[in-house]
DNA sequence: TGGATTGACGTCACGCAA
DNA sequence: TTGCGTGACGTCAATCCA
């Protein structure tokens, strides 16, 4: 019962240091709004109430609060005395807050689901962020300025690292249909130019049929034009060394990788 | 006792106040949002550490208000009196079980160039971070374990992050080089196509001469098997559609998004 | 089986550079 | 001022150990 008092007149304390400062400095109307936050959730902690999921969104003074408050308590102080890390095996770092101490834990980094959609929302309009554009968000979430800009950032970083990964899977998967194809076509390629080398031989053979049956008969113009090509090299030959000499080209990276390291 | 741990407590809070006060005045009108703010200033003004550089970072505003009240306890607080020289990287702060980290030492954001070196060299060994791995680079780097592995986390996240964007764009040139590909195979495809129906219709007329010349002579059975094929379908005539009809396939979507939202 | 540790992931925020 | 790199935290899920 004393610890609570005790902590509550830290809190006040607490609370009459924000309120100082707000005498000193204007505080924006968003710092007034978590004030408030914070006073209600400190007296809903002093009574013990369970904050819910609710309070996970809170700010993490509140569940600071919370802390100061559990560890107040005698028990936890003994608990919470700062030895030499050393004796104790491991640092119970992280505890879990779950929902035992009530004031389940976010610290108060976490803008609340609100003010989250709202930015999302106005995130989803538009990426960019003007200087008024910025204060007016920031007037409308009750945050501060700098954390909408913040929050505006973090957010473009993260949009384009999850469009970056997105068009990465579009573009494999593209580029390896495309690669079957160009497979396809380069089996097509050379079954074409198989053949046109049988159509050659036939063609050849037919002439030679065709000379020594009629001796006279003149040999069709368009026969002496095709045929040279037909053989030898092609008019897209050239490329073939690029295609056929770097098949690396067609290797596809994969996400190994991200695999290898995770 | 009690009572003069509070006027202790109390006492240790107004000089808190006053410093906070002070650094708040400095600060931007920041929220009060950030009792968490307040704390830390708290905190460093208690614990009167000097850290030039590390007390104008203000570093974690991460920490508890249980971290507070621990260090405003007269235990706790004679405990964290020490304080730890510059060159000391900070002592183990263990304990703390729900303030979670509490990092007692000071937030030295900003790990020194050796020390970012030094793990940058290990990472690039194994960017797998065993328990005694990170212990062992921790004491060598005179960094709290912690920190090693939150390092080592981030370095990991980032580095996916990167690696992803490089594959990206390796990926990318690959796709466009074999874009260019598929189409001069698409190309030669037509070419031999044409040439073939060129030279169909060259053994057409040769079999026809020959047919006119010398009645008795046989057909070649050559010319038999190949002739149906040559004209009409082809082959791989089944794959043009897959190709030709979705020249959609072929479409990169480049980068532009990636700077449309920079 | 339940508490604890760890890696991954998302998030907030600071500080410097452009 | 903004963008970017970076430190750090909180949560989730898998796993380990007693």
């Amino acid at each position: 019962m004393l610890t609570l008092s005790l902590s509550y007149i830290l809190f006040r304390c607490m609370n009459g240091i924000v309120e100082i400062t707000t005498e000193i400095k204007v505080l924006s109307t968003q710092a007034v709004h978590s004030l408030l936050h914070h006073h209600t959730y400190l007296e809903g902690a002093i009574r013990g109430r369970e904050k819910a999921r609710a309070s996970r969104k809170t700010t993490t003074m509140n569940h600071k609060v919370g802390d100061l408050i559990s560890q107040l308590h005698p028990c936890v102080y003994t608990q919470m005395i700062p030895k030499q890390g050393e004796s104790i095996p491991r640092r119970r770092r992280r505890k879990k807050n779950t929902g035992d101490d009530g004031i389940s834990g976010a610290k108060k980094r976490q803008l609340s689901a609100e003010q989250v959609s709202f930015l999302e929302m106005h995130f989803g309009n538009e990426h960019k962020l003007e200087t008024e554009r910025k204060d007016k968000l920031a007037s409308d979430s009750g945050l501060d300025p700098r954390q909408v800009a913040v929050w505006f950032q973090n957010r473009r970083t993260r949009w384009k690292n999850k469009k970056l990964e997105e068009e990465y899977t579009k573009l494999k998967t593209a580029h390896e249909s495309i690669v079957v194809e160009k497979c396809l076509l380069e089996s097509e390629v050379l079954k074409l130019k198989e053949q046109l080398s049988k159509t050659e031989k036939e063609i050849q053979r037919l002439s030679d049929q065709v000379d020594r049956v009629s001796t006279g008969s003149p040999s069709s113009p368009l026969s002496m034009a095709m045929d040279p090509p037909f053989l030898g090299e092609f008019a897209l030959e050239g490329y073939e060394d690029a295609f056929y000499m770097h098949p690396e080209n067609n290797y596809i990276p994969g996400m190994e990788w991200i695999n290898q390291y995770i």
